[in-house]
DNA sequence: GCCAACGTTGGC
DNA sequence: GCCAACGTTGGC
Protein backbone atom coordinates (compact mmCIF):
# COMPACT_ATOMS: atom_id res chain seq x y z
CA UNK A 1 0.00 0.00 0.00
CA UNK A 2 1.26 3.29 -0.35
CA UNK A 3 0.06 7.11 0.43
CA UNK A 4 0.14 9.75 -1.98
CA UNK A 5 -0.90 13.73 -1.41
CA UNK A 6 -3.42 14.79 -4.18
CA UNK A 7 -3.86 18.67 -4.88
CA UNK A 8 -7.48 20.07 -5.85
CA UNK A 9 -8.04 23.97 -5.81
CA UNK A 10 -11.36 24.17 -3.79
CA UNK A 11 -12.71 26.62 -6.22
CA UNK A 12 -12.76 23.79 -8.98
CA UNK A 13 -13.03 20.52 -6.72
CA UNK A 14 -13.24 21.10 -2.80
CA UNK A 15 -13.26 18.04 -0.31
CA UNK A 16 -16.62 19.09 0.34
CA UNK A 17 -17.99 18.68 -2.98
CA UNK A 18 -16.40 15.46 -3.46
CA UNK A 19 -18.00 14.45 -0.80
CA UNK A 20 -21.63 15.56 -2.22
CA UNK A 21 -20.24 13.30 -5.02
CA UNK A 22 -21.94 9.98 -5.73
CA UNK A 23 -20.26 7.33 -3.09
CA UNK A 24 -18.41 10.33 -2.10
CA UNK A 25 -15.79 9.56 -5.51
CA UNK A 26 -14.48 11.99 -7.95
CA UNK A 27 -12.81 11.56 -11.09
CA UNK A 28 -9.46 13.33 -10.58
CA UNK A 29 -9.53 15.12 -13.85
CA UNK A 30 -6.77 17.76 -15.34
CA UNK A 31 -3.73 16.31 -14.59
CA UNK A 32 -1.28 18.03 -17.25
CA UNK A 33 2.10 16.70 -16.04
CA UNK A 34 3.41 13.76 -17.14
CA UNK A 35 5.43 13.07 -13.73
CA UNK A 36 2.26 12.91 -12.04
CA UNK A 37 -0.04 11.14 -14.64
CA UNK A 38 3.27 8.38 -14.38
CA UNK A 39 2.36 7.98 -10.57
CA UNK A 40 -1.18 7.52 -11.57
CA UNK A 41 -0.24 5.16 -14.51
CA UNK A 42 2.65 3.12 -12.48
CA UNK A 43 2.38 3.46 -9.02
CA UNK A 44 -1.06 3.47 -7.42
CA UNK A 45 -2.95 0.67 -6.62
CA UNK A 46 -6.54 0.68 -5.43
CA UNK A 47 -6.83 1.30 -1.87
CA UNK A 48 -3.63 3.64 -1.68
CA UNK A 49 -4.24 6.16 0.82
CA UNK A 50 -4.37 9.87 -0.28
CA UNK A 51 -3.82 13.15 1.47
CA UNK A 52 -6.38 15.90 -0.10
CA UNK A 53 -4.97 19.19 -0.09
CA UNK A 54 -6.62 22.04 -0.66
CA UNK A 55 -4.08 24.40 -2.84
CA UNK A 56 -4.65 28.39 -4.19
CA UNK A 57 -6.57 28.87 -1.44
CA UNK A 58 -6.81 31.46 1.64
CA UNK A 59 -5.64 28.60 4.03
CA UNK A 60 -3.41 25.46 1.67
CA UNK A 61 -3.23 22.25 3.75
CA UNK A 62 -4.66 18.49 4.16
CA UNK A 63 -8.38 18.82 4.65
CA UNK A 64 -9.18 14.97 4.51
CA UNK A 65 -8.50 11.34 3.91
CA UNK A 66 -9.37 9.24 0.81
CA UNK A 67 -8.38 6.42 -1.27
CA UNK A 68 -7.54 5.61 -4.91
CA UNK A 69 -10.76 4.27 -6.03
CA UNK A 70 -9.59 2.90 -9.53
CA UNK A 71 -6.94 2.32 -11.68
CA UNK A 72 -5.85 5.01 -14.57
CA UNK A 73 -7.95 5.15 -16.98
CA UNK A 74 -8.23 8.04 -19.80
CA UNK A 75 -9.29 11.60 -18.58
CA UNK A 76 -12.38 12.48 -20.23
CA UNK A 77 -11.79 16.06 -21.03
CA UNK A 78 -8.91 16.03 -22.82
CA UNK A 79 -10.95 15.20 -25.81
CA UNK A 80 -13.44 17.63 -24.85
CA UNK A 81 -12.59 21.39 -26.91
CA UNK A 82 -15.17 23.37 -24.08
CA UNK A 83 -12.63 22.56 -21.23
CA UNK A 84 -9.98 24.28 -20.10
CA UNK A 85 -8.26 20.94 -19.98
CA UNK A 86 -8.73 19.80 -23.53
CA UNK A 87 -5.39 19.24 -25.60
CA UNK A 88 -6.18 19.03 -28.76
CA UNK A 89 -2.60 16.87 -29.94
CA UNK A 90 -4.27 13.81 -27.99
CA UNK A 91 -6.05 11.26 -29.96
CA UNK A 92 -8.32 9.24 -28.58
CA UNK A 93 -6.88 6.08 -29.63
CA UNK A 94 -3.63 6.96 -27.69
CA UNK A 95 -4.70 9.02 -25.25
CA UNK A 96 -2.30 11.31 -23.34
CA UNK A 97 -3.72 12.40 -20.29
CA UNK A 98 -5.01 9.51 -17.55
CA UNK A 99 -7.05 10.35 -14.24
CA UNK A 100 -7.90 7.75 -11.48
CA UNK A 101 -11.24 8.15 -9.74
CA UNK A 102 -10.57 9.11 -5.93
CA UNK A 103 -12.87 8.57 -2.65
CA UNK A 104 -13.37 10.76 0.16
CA UNK A 105 -13.47 8.91 2.87
CA UNK A 106 -13.70 11.47 5.95
CA UNK A 107 -13.16 15.75 6.00
CA UNK A 108 -10.64 16.08 8.92
CA UNK A 109 -9.41 19.61 9.93
CA UNK A 110 -7.61 22.16 8.25
CA UNK A 111 -4.17 20.51 8.45
CA UNK A 112 -2.34 23.77 6.98
CA UNK A 113 0.89 24.53 5.67
CA UNK A 114 2.59 26.52 9.09
CA UNK A 115 1.63 23.11 11.02
CA UNK A 116 2.94 20.94 8.77
CA UNK A 117 6.07 23.18 8.45
CA UNK A 118 6.74 23.41 12.22
CA UNK A 119 6.58 19.38 12.64
CA UNK A 120 10.10 18.13 13.16
CA UNK A 121 8.86 14.96 11.74
CA UNK A 122 7.45 15.89 8.33
CA UNK A 123 10.38 17.70 7.59
CA UNK A 124 11.54 16.14 4.19
CA UNK A 125 7.57 15.65 2.96
CA UNK A 126 7.68 16.26 -0.95
CA UNK A 127 4.72 18.87 -0.68
CA UNK A 128 6.77 21.06 2.02
CA UNK A 129 9.93 21.46 -0.09
CA UNK A 130 10.83 24.93 -1.59
CA UNK A 131 9.50 24.85 -4.96
CA UNK A 132 7.41 22.15 -5.12
CA UNK A 133 4.58 22.14 -8.28
CA UNK A 134 3.49 18.65 -8.44
CA UNK A 135 0.19 18.42 -7.91
CA UNK A 136 0.60 14.83 -6.81
CA UNK A 137 3.63 13.35 -4.56
CA UNK A 138 4.27 10.34 -2.82
CA UNK A 139 4.09 10.33 0.90
CA UNK A 140 6.41 8.01 3.17
CA UNK A 141 4.51 5.70 5.51
CA UNK A 142 6.11 7.74 8.25
CA UNK A 143 4.88 10.65 7.29
CA UNK A 144 1.36 9.35 6.44
CA UNK A 145 1.44 8.15 10.25
CA UNK A 146 2.39 11.29 11.57
CA UNK A 147 -0.48 13.32 9.55
CA UNK A 148 -2.76 11.04 10.74
CA UNK A 149 -1.90 11.54 14.35
CA UNK A 150 -2.05 15.04 13.78
CA UNK A 151 -5.44 14.65 12.40
CA UNK A 152 -6.48 12.54 15.49
C1' DG B 1 20.77 18.16 -27.86
C1' DC B 2 21.10 22.83 -26.07
C1' DC B 3 18.96 26.55 -24.03
C1' DA B 4 16.28 30.92 -24.06
C1' DA B 5 11.68 32.23 -23.90
C1' DC B 6 7.46 31.44 -22.26
C1' DG B 7 3.59 29.66 -19.46
C1' DT B 8 1.99 27.74 -15.13
C1' DT B 9 1.82 26.74 -10.24
C1' DG B 10 1.00 28.18 -5.87
C1' DG B 11 2.35 30.48 -1.53
C1' DC B 12 2.37 34.87 0.26
C1' DG C 1 -0.62 41.13 -7.65
C1' DC C 2 4.08 39.48 -7.03
C1' DC C 3 7.50 36.37 -7.87
C1' DA C 4 10.32 32.04 -7.33
C1' DA C 5 10.50 27.69 -9.19
C1' DC C 6 9.77 24.59 -12.52
C1' DG C 7 8.06 22.29 -17.00
C1' DT C 8 7.44 22.75 -21.89
C1' DT C 9 8.26 24.53 -26.39
C1' DG C 10 10.71 25.47 -30.36
C1' DG C 11 14.61 27.57 -32.96
C1' DC C 12 19.05 26.46 -34.04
Amino acid sequence: MNYWLMKSEPAEVSVDDALAAPAATVPWTGVRNYQARNFMRDAMRVGDGVLFYHSSCAEPGVVGIARVASTAYPDPTQFDPSSPYHDAASKREEPRWLLVDVQVLRKTRTLGLPELRADPQLQDLVVLKKGNRLSITPVEARHWQRILALLA
